[in-house]
DNA sequence: CCTTGATCTGAAGTTAACTTGAGAAGTTAC
DNA sequence: GTAACTTCTCAAGTTAACTTCAGATCAAGG
């Protein structure tokens, strides 16, 4: 018996995600399922708007914790509401567009280099040690994704 | 006495790689130094563009064993010429234009669906199971990567 | 009731791109 | 010649985003 809520394999069927993602992003605090007598977690609709809320955000480019940060402006248990998703969205349409930018940039800075072939570390526009400033402390870099 | 060839050090100084990257890049092939008497790395000027050539692609997004590839194509103690730079370029240059492509239509689903806040699964168009193959970034991917 | 099949937990593995640390040995400046 | 660097090797740690595994328990259909 159902009980009442989605188990977490009816969840996965119905977003696609692996059962064990779904756990780790509640690690993350995106979902906050509730438990049924046997232990198991039980889920409801506003969760499976979460989880999609929170692939798209994924595809966009964004980190999960700042995806878990925007889903923590919300109750866990309320669905996120179509003025909840405008707002949200317009953020990443700002943080898109400065990644497009900054590729731009760099196309550009290319393009005026194709051809010299200096490859001069003091020299070439491309190599730009402030930049590289930027992306601090151990663990992987990413680099093109910067902010 | 430097025999001949520079140190590790020295070349970390000029290209302002920590020593320990340039070992690391040692291990994709990136750049094959010699040894002296006392086992000690020496390095030719000709590694000096290849370090640079590396960090500059790495600005523009690509990963090393792709770069490591590029430079493969080279002998490892010849240097670059401004022919291959330009080769090489155009290839990036192809790249960055995907990608420029690929976040101009994330960023053009997404004005068309900011104000609706369906996040439906089937009809939001910024859910697209094909396009989340097409996601770079860190971390172990291989089930959406799946061939 | 009993057998599949789904879930549970916690630990460890994976990739990328490096860094950090330990202990030993080479190199250099005075 | 010796103190002070620099470098050497190899193992293990780091972040992100998950997966895989093992051993145990829960749930549901016949």
């Amino acid at each position: 018996m159902r009980d009442n809520g989605l188990t977490i394999g009816d969840l996965a069927a119905r977003t696609g995600l692996a059962v064990s993602a779904i756990r780790f992003y509640e690690t993350h605090g995106i979902v906050q399922p509730v438990r049924n007598a046997g232990g198991h977690r039980r889920y409801g609709r506003a969760d499976i708007r979460r989880l999609s809320f929170a692939m798209i955000a994924q595809r966009l480019g964004f980190p999960l914790a700042e995806i878990a940060g925007h889903l923590a402006r919300f109750p866990a248990h309320k669905a996120l509401t179509a003025q909840d998703w405008a707002e949200i969205s317009r953020g990443f349409r700002g943080q898109i567009e400065a990644r497009i930018a900054e590729l731009e940039r760099l196309r550009d800075k290319l393009d005026g280099c194709i051809g010299c072939g200096c490859l001069s570390l003091e020299r070439c526009a491309l190599y730009n040690p402030d930049d590289r400033a930027a992306a601090r402390g151990p663990g992987p870099r990413h680099v093109i994704d910067a902010d």
